[in-house]
DNA sequence: CGGGTTCATAAGATAACCTCATGAATTGAT
DNA sequence: ATCAATTCATGAGGTTATCTTATGAACCCG
């Protein structure tokens, strides 16, 4: 029969302070409940583990080939409740996070150095990957959850949270007029050039269809696969991007402001993604909590 | 808190089967059982280890963390054991035994023998000793037990157990009518050349002490300090060796024989010594054991 | 949709564990 | 030498842990 930690514990400490009395006293029992311990653990072995006399407590050899395992099983307990500690609170641990590209570029940072600074033990291993892997990615498990824009295909899979909703906005340059504008229709950019994303990609396909909806249709200039190419083209002076305003890294790009389009406003949901059926390390609760923070009170 | 081993071994399980059902079923207890160590271990960690929903079971992030030290604990355990087991057993250990010079060389190796072939995993430290110390050797701790023949001084320190008892014998060559003698008594022997042990040593003094008592006195031509010189000796023709029956090695001294001395008859004990207060290791126990029946039998 | 499977949970039984009270042996001080 | 103090052992009794039984809920599969 194995023993059990209590029984190991009582040996330890019975074998470190050379007394039952002692070793009660430090485990917060009464004598007796040591004695017993000690009576089982050898009756366990079958193998006198101390020579008693009413007096004086001596270590057999069976006993001194014993402590050393012991010291090493109860030690390894403790990291392993230590260890668990650790990760609930956040002191240590490793989160899979999955983006989508535009928001790895724009959001993603300030989330990032918040919690790094918060929380500077955890490793992050971080995928920016095409909107459209972000949910098959995180169902398939390589990634606690995610972060993007994405439809919700109603999959009960996937738990979702809209973090954030931002209306789609023409993005242009600072030019003492542009910025003041609160709101812009979709109509004031018909003389504008525009730039949008390519046809096919989401964000494309949900302006087409909120447009056509109100009989509108979008024309760009340029068709672009890439965010920071459309920025790049619109910081160039050459057109209006169509994005959701919290695409527009403001750091990287300071010339260029986001005025809201509306009628029809067009919102894009950036949304938290998980799994339904599985639950988040802590670690990884508190990257979803700082998420939410930051995008929420912006 | 810790975990216990019960615990630990639910967690394991669950994990290696993927199921509560199956693990209960392993460790021979019924499913609600392991559900419930299951339950406490995620409390004692604050952490959930398996998302389980009422069909499937995954094991988390902190629960593959938290395997390998579990399985490292449970062998350790394992292993404690086992080793004790072993050395109940007998299947392993180490025993220190003292042993007086004379015993060393004409009894020992018969019993070293016996107990080598039935326990060989044992390894065995032997120190062959002045009989003055064997007490003394013992009673410090150095060697487990001792062998040889010694005064029974009284202290209770000491567990002495009488092992055989052999008288002082005459010990000749083999010459056909020597060694048909049944008996001889030291009257028989004052026209011979005697080789004795030399003053002071404890045969010496105890055979001095028996023939004053009954007005004799030993007369030896020839004084030695060690027991294997007298028999050389004896077997080169220099006389006849006054010692205990028990120390001629015969497959040494194939030419010698021993007749018992009477009148008076002076008797010699080996004794078994180890220390009252201790108990022996069931490897020492063993040897005891072993030695015990090599002498009464003889 | 119903039988079969798996996990969760509540209630009760059993076993493990601890405390309390007491005794025996030994030490050390008077 | 005697007596108080210390230390361990042990038996009785209560508390806590642990297991079983019984049942329910969720899910899968045919």
């Amino acid at each position: 029969m194995n023993p059990t930690m209590r029984q190991l514990e009582a040996l330890v400490l019975v074998y470190r302070l050379g007394s039952i009395t002692k070793a009660a006293a430090e485990l917060r029992v009464t004598q007796s409940a040591i004695s017993l311990l000690i009576r089982q653990i050898e009756e366990n072995f079958q193998l006198k583990l101390f020579d008693r006399t009413t007096r004086a407590l001596h270590p057999t050899a069976a006993c001194r080939e014993a402590i050393p395992a012991a010291e090493r099983i109860l030690s390894s307990a403790r990291g392993l409740s230590q260890h668990m500690r650790d990760l609930v609170e956040v002191r240590t641990g490793r989160i899979a996070v999955a983006v989508s590209a535009g928001v790895a570029s724009a959001l993603l940072p300030r989330i990032l150095a918040r919690f790094r600074s918060r929380y500077p033990e955890v490793k992050i291993d971080l995928f920016d990957i095409a909107p459209d892997e972000l949910l098959p990615f995180v169902t398939a498990g390589h990634a606690e959850f995610g972060i993007g824009s994405f439809e919700d295909d109603g999959t009960s899979e996937a738990r979702i949270e809209t973090l954030m909703q931002t209306p789609l906005s023409a993005i242009g340059v600072k030019d003492g007029r542009f910025e003041k504008r609160r709101r812009l229709t979709w109509a004031d950019l018909t003389a504008s050039d525009l730039i949008a994303m390519r046809r096919g990609t989401r964000i494309r396909t949900q302006i087409d269809e909120a447009l056509a909806q109100t009989g509108q249709e979008l024309k760009p200039a340029l068709e672009v696969s890439l965010i920071t190419t459309a920025l790049a083209l619109t910081a160039e002076g050459a057109g209006i991007s169509i994005l959701p305003a919290h695409m527009l890294p403001k750091a990287q790009f300071p010339t260029l402001a986001a005025v809201p389009l509306s009628q029809p406003i067009v919102n894009r949901h950036v949304s938290l993604l998980s799994r339904a059926d599985f639950t988040l390390s802590p670690a990884a609760e508190q990257f979803a909590e700082i998420a939410r923070r930051a995008l929420s009170t912006k």
